[in-house]
DNA sequence: TACGCTTTCTCTACAGTGTAGAGGAAGCAT
DNA sequence: ATGCTTCCTCTACACTGTAGAGAAAGCGTA
C-alpha cells in the first residue's frame, strides 16, 4: 500500500502548520501528523531531515504570512500598524506562533518584518544602535503580548480563578494587588495593546534626542 | 536496596531546579532526576503528583528567591530595581527561569514581585488601569530580554552566525538591516536593558497624564 | 517480642515520543 | 526487460511520563 505521490515538502508543511494551530491542547508530534496524512511516520523524514528542521519551515512559512503595511512615512503609524500585523498574524496562528516563540533560532522570514521596523526608525531620525535596540523592545513586546493574548492571560478570568486570586489575596499580604482585583479580572485586550505601543513609542520619542 | 529517608518534596525541588539551571543543552526528566538523585524514578512520585507539580513547586520555589529592594519613594528608582532583581534571578537561574516563562500557569510567589510594581505605580499616581496595564508591560519586557539573554542573542554573534546573516542581506533586499550590520552583530546586554527601562519609564510617564 | 499499619521506596509495564536502518514498490531511462 | 532512482513502509531502539502492584523499613500497640 505505497501510496506514492500523495506527500510533498510543502504539504507536509501546511499540514504541520494546521495541526499546531488546530490543537491547542495535545501538542504536535510527528507520528499525530504522519497518521493525519495518512502516512508512515518515517515518510516525512525523506522530505525533512528531521522535527526540527520541519519545524523551521513552519516557522518560515509562518512569519513570510505576516502582512506589512507599505510604509507611510510617519514612523509612529508605521509602527503601529507593523505591531499591529504580527499581532493579528499570531492570532490566525497560535499554535505555530507559541512555537515560533520559543524555536531558539534565527528564521530568515523574520527580516521582512525587521527591516520595516529599521526602516521606520531610521527614517525618524534615531541613532543606529538606538534602532537596533528599539527593535528588539518592540518585538520582544509584541511577541509577549501575543503569547500572553494565545494563552489567555488577556480573556476576563474564569470564576474559579478569580476566586483563587482572592483568596491568595485574602491575608493582607498584598494590599496593591488586593486594590486592583477588580480592574485585573477583566483586561481589555485590544485596549491594553494600544497602551502598550502609546507607552514604547512615546518613551522612543523621549529618548531620541538624547540617544 | 530501599534508601528510605533520602528524599525530601524540597530537596527533590532543589535538585530539579539545580539540574534545569546546570544542563543547558540536554533537557531535565524524571528519570535523569532520579538518577542524580540515585533513587527510582517512581519515588519522586509520591512526594510530587507528576511532573507539572514537581515543575509548579519549583517556579514558586524560583520566584520566592527573587530579591526585591525596599522602596525608596522614587517610582522611577524602584522600578528599575525591580527589573534588575528579576533580571539578575534569571541570570542566576537561567534554565529554571525559561521553565517559568513557558509554564503558563499562575505561581503564588510572583505575587510579590507584582505588588512592589503595584505599589510603586499607583504612587506615583497612575490610574488602576494604568497601574495593571503598566505592569503587564514591564513583566512582558523583562521575561523577553531575560529569556533573550539566557538564549544569547546578547552576545556578540559568532563568526558562523554573522556569516549568514551577512549572506542573507546580500541579495540587498533589506538594506535598513545591511546598514545596521555591525551595531547588531555586537550588542551590550546591560546597556540595552536599561535602554529598554529608560524608554518604558519615559514612556509611562508621558501617558500619566492622559490617562 | 510479635503483630500489624503506614510510609517510603522499587519493579514491572504501557503507551507515547523521535528517528536510524533496511527493504520494498513504483516510476523512469535504457 | 533491466536497472536506477525516488518515495514510502516496517521494524527496532532508546527515550519519555506514570499507573499499579508489591516490598522493606520504621512505628505504635499488645
Amino acid at each position: 500500500m505505497n501510496q506514492r505521490g500523495t506527500l510533498t515538502r510543502q504539504r507536509i508543511v501546511e499540514a504541520a502548520m494546521a495541526m499546531l494551530d488546530e490543537s491547542q491542547d495535545r501538542q504536535f508530534s510527528m507520528r499525530k501528523l504522519a497518521a493525519q496524512l495518512q502516512v508512515d511516520p518515517m515518510a516525512l523524514y525523506h522530505h525533512h531531515k528531521n522535527r526540527h528542521a520541519l519545524m523551521g519551515e513552519v516557522m518560515l512559512a509562518l512569519m513570510a504570512e505576516c502582512e506589512i503595511p507599505p510604509a507611510t512615512g510617519d514612523w509612529r503609524q508605521d509602527i503601529r500598524a507593523i505591531c499591529q500585523a504580527v499581532r493579528q498574524l499570531a492570532r490566525r496562528h497560535p499554535g505555530s506562533f507559541r512555537a515560533f516563540v520559543v524555536f531558539e533560532q534565527w528564521v530568515p522570514s523574520e527580516h521582512r518584518v525587521n527591516e520595516a521596523l529599521y526602516t521606520a526608525l531610521l527614517s525618524a531620525g534615531f541613532s543606529k544602535v538606538a534602532t537596533v535596540r528599539a527593535v528588539r523592545l518592540l518585538i520582544a513586546y509584541v511577541e509577549s503580548f501575543a503569547v500572553d493574548e494565545i494563552t489567555g492571560w488577556l480573556e476576563p478570568l474564569t470564576r474559579e480563578d478569580r476566586e483563587n486570586l482572592a483568596a491568595d489575596l485574602s491575608g493582607g499580604a498584598f494590599p496593591a494587588t488586593a486594590s486592583l482585583l477588580e480592574t485585573i479580572v477583566r483586561p481589555d485586550a485590544d485596549a491594553e495593546f494600544v497602551f502598550g505601543l502609546d507607552v514604547l513609542i512615546a518613551g522612543l520619542d523621549g529618548v531620541r534626542a538624547s540617544a
